[in-house]
DNA sequence: CTGAAAGCGCTTACAG
DNA sequence: CTGAAAGCGCTTACAG
């Protein structure tokens, strides 16, 4: 009833164990009777190569790590599902970590075990919270892992990074909105930790300022990218500001909170307040009003990390490429809908 | 540079190999002396087993393989995280297979996979769809592969199974429905082909029969999760039904979708049409009306999922338990809002 | 209390 | 074209 192994399918056909292992890597200089009578009993007795043992041998596990935060939220989940697909496509397993407080002092213990896992590499896909991604670079580097991360400070020196453009987002939803007659657009931020709400933010100012529009402080509220607090961020921000036109919204669902204090204190969209949302969920066409956001392309990100740590970590031919550190941004798209004038 | 082995240990001390695996594995018999130095060793020298040489002696891994599907649908992103957080706590790490189309075809290689891999158990995530449960069991019980399923049919011999009672999920839901005073009751399904969906509308025609209302195949209409199906359904169904009064849409994306169909066609919710979704997503507290959901202990589900399995993995004294296949259906909890009388 | 030997399942040079 | 030997990093009996 044990698998069998190298040894019991080279018992079978009358030779050794090299000769078997010779025949599941293809190598050629093997008679071709002999070939087809081990590819016979390695059919026959149902053989497929011990990938610990392998592993063991060749130092490479054919396994990455991933790090990943917030599988409830429509990003992370997005950017997961692009992550896998790829790494299967290119043959490598993904062992899942998640992580419930992205805070420093399990960054250590979880590289740890990856290392003791003999991971080929690590996507390092939590957001950027205080120094726990330098500490991850330090680690990652200390000892030779290779590593990618996904989103944050692409200006980290040295690190391998694909990110969103976070800054285009905040600029393009405030454009839009100032584009369309907003005079006065107020924010709702993401946690005020994340870096991604901070680069939004950011945008914001940016488009603002171009605009020739104002920018006072009491135009920010930080949501913590929930309905709810959309919809108590909203509540503030129209009893601060009567007159605001405008709410750019960090994530879909804090839009759909907007909306539904602008129907509560009976404002109408666009008419009265016009709404723009990131992240582009599919509920979204169907919010209502139908919600205008920003799309960002996640499962793309993901592929791409997958593709870079392939190449950090050689491919077939290790080392022979000595990738340098890059980083790549991908850029966000507007889609329109009714709830924007 | 490379990792230090216990042998490196080992010298550095200046005992054997077999003390250090002695010590790293907690066995008596180490003198105190002795103990205190390798310690030390093991801390200047940063050791840490390597999993992998660990795994392939022991024949266990302490790897669980996750087969599952649709991480961007809201119900299989809590399950997974149930299933992480439950894993990690009992020392497992996991091993993510995302399956795109659950079809009987990709069964077999991707249990090849996983054994391959050596998991210790796999657990078993993916719709129901024809007969890709029937094999994967099959091959399980073959390769005596520790396997638990999550949803689907607990009727299926022999297999150890956790899921949520989806016919109680369609009955509570037309209940309150008609408790409510609905008289003509329409249901937008999930994909015909799932489980899920299935057990849902049986749910939905014992209400109905218990309520003394009508069932009619015409008030059946099959919707793909989306909210855009839930919005053609709904169009549908009032077209039929002119005086259809409630919608049991299956999860809560596609009753966001019925409501946008209600707000186009100048329907009041609840007034004229009673509405309750599935799955109890955070922003369907949000909608506009706020949706009366039902909600299914995903979370719980995983972590569940993740202590059978391991109660038939075996635990520290492998095999002295022995657990015959069970079953457990969770019960789901509705939860009243706006959308139903 | 401690160590020498064998082995988990495989692969990598090295002979022939 | 094929095989005997050594070894990846660890653990498990077996001696002492």
């Amino acid at each position: 009833m044990r698998r069998p192994t190298i040894r019991d399918v080279a018992r079978t056909v009358g030779v050794s164990a090299q000769t078997v292992s010779r025949v599941i890597n293809n190598h050629p200089d093997v008679a071709p009777d002999t070939l087809a009578r081990v590819q016979q009993a390695i059919k026959d007795l149902g053989y497929a190569p011990d990938v610990l043992a392998r592993s063991l041998i060749s130092g490479r596990s054919h396994t990455i790590g991933i790090v990943a935060y917030g599988l409830e939220f429509y990003g992370p989940s997005r950017l997961l599902t692009g992550i896998e697909h790829q790494a299967a496509e290119l043959g490598y397993s993904i062992t899942l970590n998640l992580v419930h407080r992205p805070e420093l002092a399990e960054v250590k213990h979880l590289l740890n075990m990856l290392k003791a896992r003999r991971v080929d590499g690590v996507i390092w896909a939590i957001p950027e919270i205080g120094s726990n991604r330098k500490l991850a670079r330090e680690i990652s580097l200390d000892a030779s892992l290779p590593m990618v991360f996904v989103n944050g400070d692409p200006t980290a020196v040295g690190a391998t990074l694909i990110g969103i453009d976070n800054v285009a987002i905040g600029r393009i939803a405030t454009q839009h909105l100032a584009a369309g007659g907003a005079r006065k657009v107020g924010i709702v931020t993401g946690l005020a930790d994340w870096w991604e709400a901070q680069q939004r933010v950011a945008g914001w100012r940016q488009a603002l300022g171009d605009c020739g529009l104002s920018v006072e402080e009491s135009l920010i509220v930080e949501g913590d990218w929930s309905a709810e607090s959309g919809r108590q961020a909203a509540i503030d921000l129209l009893y601060r500001h009567p007159t605001l036109d405008a709410i750019f919204a960090s994530n879909d669902q804090m839009a759909l909170g907007v909306m539904f204090a602008a129907h509560k204190l009976g404002r109408r969209i666009p008419e009265d307040l016009s709404i723009v949302g990131v992240d582009n969920i599919p509920e979204a066409a169907r919010f209502w009003p139908s919600l205008t956001s920003i799309r960002q392309r996640l499962r793309e990100a993901g592929g791409r990390a997958v593709r870079a740590l392939d190449a950090l970590i050689g491919g077939p031919d290790r080392g022979s490429h000595d990738i340098s550190a890059q980083t790549t941004l991908l850029q966000p798209e507007l889609i329109v809908r009714a709830s924007s004038r």
